[in-house]
DNA sequence: CAATAATCGAGACGGTACGTCTTGTCTTGGC
DNA sequence: GCCAAGACAAGACGTACCGTCTCGATTATTG
């Protein structure tokens, strides 16, 4: 869904009673939060700053969010271009390429950044994970799905790997470089991950699992 | 050295003067600090705590280190036992499956709950994920490099793929999953994982790339 | 008139448009805030409170009060009995006794809690004093005239002594005590009192002030 | 005493540990409480104003202080001159007007206006109440026991009068017109309450109490 | 054995963010 | 035009933690 994820969504069928909630300020918190996701580390930015800001009151932040991470996920989110398209070259192999192409530069660069942050916040806090998950991550892996079942179809791809393991052999790798810094992000990095995943590293076709 | 990084090591030639450290205090803090990282997030142990546990003043714990994140690696590092012996079965794929078997159990257990805070604690503070990559992961990939080695002699391995590269391949999807919490860390999964890094997911042979 | 004075009073000749003022929800909010004080100080006492206890908007309250202050006056005087009847039983000492009496058991009562307040709070709001000096003290204090007349014509007190001062003698000292909570609210206190102010406390007669 | 009131006062025998409190930051706090009692009614001050200007953190205050009133009652005090000296002019009833016109030019003056913000503020926390009644009023009360004693022995005064009842008729008037401001605070109404207390009000000598 | 020097425990300190609370105003749609 | 519902800006509250500091006591080496 485009909308972001309040702290009590409507919900109930019955007309809204009272003054309704102020789109201007969620907005203006919205864009506050990414002018300074932009500028300094997620840990570094206070509830305070974006509340004055975006020209409004604390208690209107907490009051429809549950704390700043949830303000800057979604902040994160409501500016986020739509999952770049689903390639469709032929080949399955240079789909996923230019797919794991577009994630490396995504992560690369400032909003990479953010993710990390993100995903740093999750480790002690397993719900705000969890949310990250929900809305950011699982989408982009089910839309791969249609990928991986059009290789399926050509016979491009053994039909007895588990989609979620190839998804996490392509994606694992270089999610792991975005967080541990050790390796570079880059279109070369991309396309040999994916080449060899396809390929694999042994020198002969292995045995099947036992 | 393996012995934990002060602060301000002791490096100069000439003897000591003054008080020496206390070894009882070190040891009092370290202690401390591991008995409260098993037991809560570290983003929730505070310097006071450590100190009071330790029955030792905050300026000490500040004297010796740059901030508790530093406290709790060096506390992590000094109970780590040794990295889990490079196996050896004769089967180059079999090594790497033992290996990661090893290294999922470990980031299954409560030091992978540790470790996935330090990583978190990285993305905000990277020289702390710099020390974290020194003492943590670059010893332990550094020790795999003659698995691979191995497999290069066999003829197991192709040799044209970058030991990095295979690293990553095998630990990523793996360290994707202790941050991600979307799917298992098991020994099913760790050899999962190898397999299909070995044989590859492409039915036919791929042409090399350009 | 004896209504509460509304913030914006219905003045103008011209007959009013629209729906007319709700008595229920007048009447609510008195009843509410009348409530609320009998059980804690007026401090503690909140504007939502009131408002959701009485089932009324908060903007009804304030279109119709300058602050929460003034409702609870409104609400306080608004349950006010009668001022006790002035007594009249031949002594001009025994009626202030019987005055006093009275007033000292207003004071110690839950009534004289909730002037204490109003006191309190007139401390930081000069407005605020001023009104309940009229609408609650001067009424009372002028009430008092007749029986300090009515000794004048008995020529049981002397003329020489200014109203204003008598009444500040005989209801200052239990004031004080109902503000500083030193010294009981007692008959029998009221009783020393009054006697005292008539008597004087000097042995002999004292030369007139100069 | 002429120490101030801490949170945690010394008490014990033994000798401090750790770093001693600091008597600048508790200076700089009651100086920059008094500068702004000087200029602003006691609730308008906060506690972030207090430590800002005294360029001392909140959390300092908080330790050492329940509160700002608390604050704000030891700056107060510190600054009070001693309480003027007991008079003695040879006629009880002068010395007593003495001591009423310099207790009314202090209500009446900038200090007044602090002394019935205590007050206020001590109508919604009895506890703080009573601080002020021990650490301002009883002082000041005890003082003026010799005076009426030398009355006594004198032969001044009557001797079944209570003391008790004496201040109260002697500075309950004025209290009174302290908090209610319904009269003023003069030199002419001291010594016109106070020669109406010594004479009475009453025309002849009155009957007994019975 | 005294002087020197560095460490230690204790804990106060300045700074800063937190999330909550209350006030009084404003904005809807319904009556 | 009045109302209930309730969102809103403003801003104080008291708490928590960080990393630094100050103190007196302790424990070594050096003279």
């Amino acid at each position: 869904m485009s909308s972001p994820a309040p702290r009590r969504p409507r919900d109930g069928g019955q007309p809204p009673r009272g003054r309704p909630r102020s789109r201007a300020a969620e907005d203006a918190i919205l864009k506050a939060t990414l002018h300074l996701l932009r500028r300094k580390p997620l840990c570094e930015i206070t509830a305070d700053a974006i509340a004055s800001r975006a020209g409004v009151s604390k208690a209107t932040i907490y009051k429809w969010w549950l704390n700043k991470n949830r303000v800057a996920l979604d902040a994160f989110l409501s500016e986020m271009r739509e999952p770049s398209p689903i390639p469709d070259t032929g080949s399955t192999l240079c789909d996923f390429v230019e797919q794991l192409k577009a994630a490396t530069r995504f992560y690369a660069g400032p909003d990479g950044r953010v993710l990390r942050q993100f995903l740093a916040e999750g480790q002690g806090d397993a719900e705000f994970l969890a949310v990250v998950r929900e809305r950011f991550q699982q989408p982009r892996r089910r839309a791969l799905r249609v990928l991986w079942d059009r290789g399926l179809a050509r016979g491009d791809v053994r039909p007895d790997v588990d989609f979620e393991l190839v998804l996490d052999l392509i994606f694992g790798p270089m999610v792991y470089r975005l967080l541990g810094r050790h390796n570079p992000l880059t279109d070369a990095a991309a396309e040999a991950i994916v080449r060899t995943v396809f390929q694999g590293v042994a020198c002969d076709p292995m045995p099947p699992a036992p």
